[in-house]
DNA sequence: TCTTCATTTGACGTTTACGTCAACGTCATA
DNA sequence: TATGACGTTGACGTAAACGTCAAATGAAGA
């Protein structure tokens, strides 16, 4: 038997209401079978979770849930023939274009925070500079939280 | 004499309707001068069009106008005292961390893409070399249905 | 058996981000 | 002068992505 999940056991995992589950499910990103005499409850397979984890991403890099149903869709799609791998490959193509130009954006917005951090914690620092030099009412100063940047690949 | 922009000036350079551009209005994204005497016409500097250019930046990748209005905001407000520059690298940090984040589905999605076209290739290699040994319709092996990548949490 | 709880199917409401008229003003040009 | 071309303010419409009820139904434990 493999395993399966319930409806709350995603929406749990991926903390998102039933609701919105059940809308994925119309808008045809999952297709879980059903259970029981009458076939009501819901049980969600192991790819079912796998869309949805593909689903939820898409949705953070801003993809509306047909954009995001196409692209997972081609990902499960016939590629025996030729010609369906050359569309496949066409599909591809274009996506990462995509991707690549939403990576450009993010780094200029990156580069944009960068900037804006250096140079205000340079003027940060030059102010406390100063109110050291005038004796005033002390503010206690904070010992600064993070200080260090990440960078990928 | 600072150099300025109609509305369907802005509206053609970055591709919108001059109704996307009122509403950005409403939002308080943009806030134009107004021209003539009745102070009918709306005209746009330079602030104004960075503020666009960011707006749609931001949007790109996915946020909401408001989203982009906090952060936009944040860019050009006063940080003239010690409690506003901290204030204003809270701000930043978080904004930081949540580009970073994307950058890491950004780059998931890459890499999903780039080994579909990997392997598409390689079969794609192979049915074009059967397709010239046998000159007829072929039946090869299928890929390799959903895999999942990475697991989470 | 009774109660509780998860689940189901409608069905209507809401927010965001504009689209789409309508009705009017204004300015340059033919 | 009139005729577009462009601009303005309402005001209503729309698509996406759910939220929020309601009413019913099964399964499971006290």
């Amino acid at each position: 038997m493999a395993i399966t999940y319930t409806i709350s056991d995603l929406a749990k995992e991926f903390d998102l209401t039933t609701r919105a589950m059940r809308f994925y499910e119309d808008m045809g990103l999952l297709q879980p079978q059903r259970l029981g005499a009458g076939g009501r409850s819901r049980i969600y397979t192991a790819r079912d979770r796998t869309r949805l984890k593909l689903t939820l991403r898409a949705k953070r890099l801003g993809l509306s849930l047909i954009e995001a149903k196409e692209i997972i869709d081609s990902y499960d799609s016939p590629r025996d023939t030729a010609p369906q791998l050359r569309k496949f490959l066409v599909v591809l193509a274009e996506h990462r274009r995509k991707l690549e130009a939403q990576l450009m954006d993010l780094q200029a917005n990156l580069d944009e925070v960068r900037t804006h951090e250096k140079e205000a914690t340079a003027l940060l620092g030059k102010a406390e500079k100063t109110a050291l030099a005038a004796p005033q009412a002390d503010k206690r100063a904070k010992p600064s939280q993070d200080r260090e940047a990440a960078s990928a690949k």
